[in-house]
DNA sequence: CAAAAATGTTAAGTTTATATAACATAATGT
DNA sequence: ACATTATGTTATATAAACTTAACATTTTTG
């Protein structure tokens, strides 16, 4: 099962879902959809997403057992 | 614009397209497609194919300038 | 408190990932 | 050389990601 910090570590920078998806070219709802685990987004907005809020893209979407 | 080591380290541990796939639950054609960079797999299958291969998934996919 | 901004959520549409199938060529094994 | 296996490639179909739009609720701010 994919998990994810994005929710976490938006809110660590202060920014909204509209911001956040602006910097990475989504919408608020693609990153809402994104933080409430209901899909799993491709490996280049994994990656824009890590490099905005600076983390290692391990440590910001892994899968867990279950 | 997304780059890959999959071909490489694929080799490196012998499999064929079609044993990587499934491993990672694809099709040896999506192994394929992966392998041209035709398109930007979900970080699901990104995140399991990085488990077989046995590297971070940082250090199997990234992203370069134009 | 009232207004504005942010978030939750859902529906409908478009685009892209992935599957399935098919055939051709290259590589490997007997 | 022949048979088998792996890879390249393409077409069509389906599933899932992502967009756009709309409205409701919650949170923030004047």
């Amino acid at each position: 099962m994919l998990k994810n910090r994005v929710k976490e570590l938006r809110a660590r920078y202060g920014f909204t879902q509209s911001e956040l998806g602006k910097q990475v070219d989504v919408t608020r709802q693609t990153i809402a959809f994104i933080e409430k685990g209901e899909f799993s987004p491709s490996i280049t907005l994994s990656l824009k997403l890590a490099k905005v809020l600076q983390v290692e893209i391990g440590d910001l979407f892994w899968l867990e057992e279950e």
